[in-house]
DNA sequence: AATAAGTTGCACATGCGTGTGCACGTTTGT
DNA sequence: ACAAACGTGCACACGCATGTGCAACTTATT
């Protein structure tokens, strides 16, 4: 029984949801090394044609902005889930807890740098930001975090400083636990810790460990 | 009296070198902003036509060879007659150098994302590299340098934490004593300095004062 | 003033990615 | 088994940047 219109339709069939999937996965996998990966690469890793990507996708347009918002949408969740009443301590945390959504950071960092996306992305990645500015100002007002570097720039830099190490693991072969602790360190470095403070903090707080955040 | 061949050559023109250089000067500008500029824009913004440019340049390969040949010449420069005795104090003067050559840098890190430039780019700034690395090496073995991450990462860290503010600086409009004193701020702190202590080094080092590193 | 160097403006070929149309298979739901 | 949903393979048009060829023109050099 028919309800959407008075035309009679068929459900659609299970495989096209997962051959849209199968685009998305491959999409972002691809885009994440290039952002401007041909469609034909993304459809033929997907192992669909590109004619077909265009019966999921009006177009490319269509398809990186899918994946930008669902991107985005998983890290301000991640984002907005973590906090800490010790501002290193959160900084360190949501560093830790990016790491562990390496994929989608890599396609979101790679796209920020494309001109078409710039803007979308940043957007996009409001809420994300809006924590990370809130825990800088927070840390730089209770003392915990350096206060010789205006907020909203050191918070720029802090985003960088993580990034860095996300996109350095793609270089050398970082191991998870590897790349768990670089993040960490290496936020709270540019957020003004000398390595003795980041490694005593780290080492000092179980709610860090890399069991507390898989 | 023609003496390179028997054949009767004429000097070439003199504005011919003024437009070959106001065309590395453009290019320089618009590839810094945008790796995939048309040689369209670049000719015009020289005051010359698309065409002309092939007069000069063999194509657009050969231009942006000599664009990232010279400009990682000039970057190499910096690198090799900047040193300290002190690894932490090598480091920021390093950086605070290389800030003053902000429009060399943005085009080297705007191509070292391009895919048929990544190698070349890299290998032009080899000289820079082992610089760093040198540096972070002995200030790892001496002790001013934090011993808790690889030192071949950590140059790389490094690295990517000076870039960082100099795109900042693209964005957030910064002075020059700003931005001076920023990188050697940041890079310090990557290095694992605390921000006191970066504050403290960088004050009673006239040797890096802004003046100092004109 | 004569001449070569340099520039312009146009035309044209080439390559590459995108977007679309259409006929013909293949798979799935009912 | 039948039809709709989906995929394939091909063709074609379009846009955009690169690289060349060539005649005509301008500018510097001698």
């Amino acid at each position: 029984m028919p309800t959407i219109t008075d035309e009679v339709r068929r459900a659609p069939r299970r495989d096209a949801a997962a051959n849209r999937q199968a685009l998305l996965t491959a999409a972002a996998e691809a885009l994440g090394e290039n952002p401007d990966a041909p469609l034909e690469a993304i459809a033929s890793a997907a192992g669909l044609t590109r004619r077909a990507l265009y019966g999921h996708f009006t177009g490319r347009d269509e398809l990186v902005a899918a994946l930008i918002d669902s991107g985005a949408t998983r890290l301000n969740l991640v984002a907005t889930q973590t906090d800490h009443a010790d501002a290193p301590t959160a900084l360190a945390m949501l560093g830790a807890r990016l790491w562990h959504a390496l994929g989608h950071v890599r396609l979101l960092a790679a796209m920020a740098v494309r001109e078409p996306h710039v803007e979308r992305v940043a957007a996009a990645l409001a809420p994300v930001r809006e924590r990370l500015d809130a825990i800088v100002a927070r840390g730089v007002v209770e003392g915990g975090i350096r206060p010789d570097i205006a907020p909203e720039t050191l918070a720029r830099l802090i985003e960088r400083s993580a990034i860095a190490v996300l996109l350095e693991a793609s270089v050398t072969e970082l191991s998870d636990a590897e790349g768990h602790r670089l993040v960490m360190v290496s936020v709270l470095g540019t957020a003004g810790l000398g390595w003795r403070e980041a490694a005593a903090l780290i080492d000092s707080t179980p709610e860090l460990a890399m069991e507390a955040l898989a």
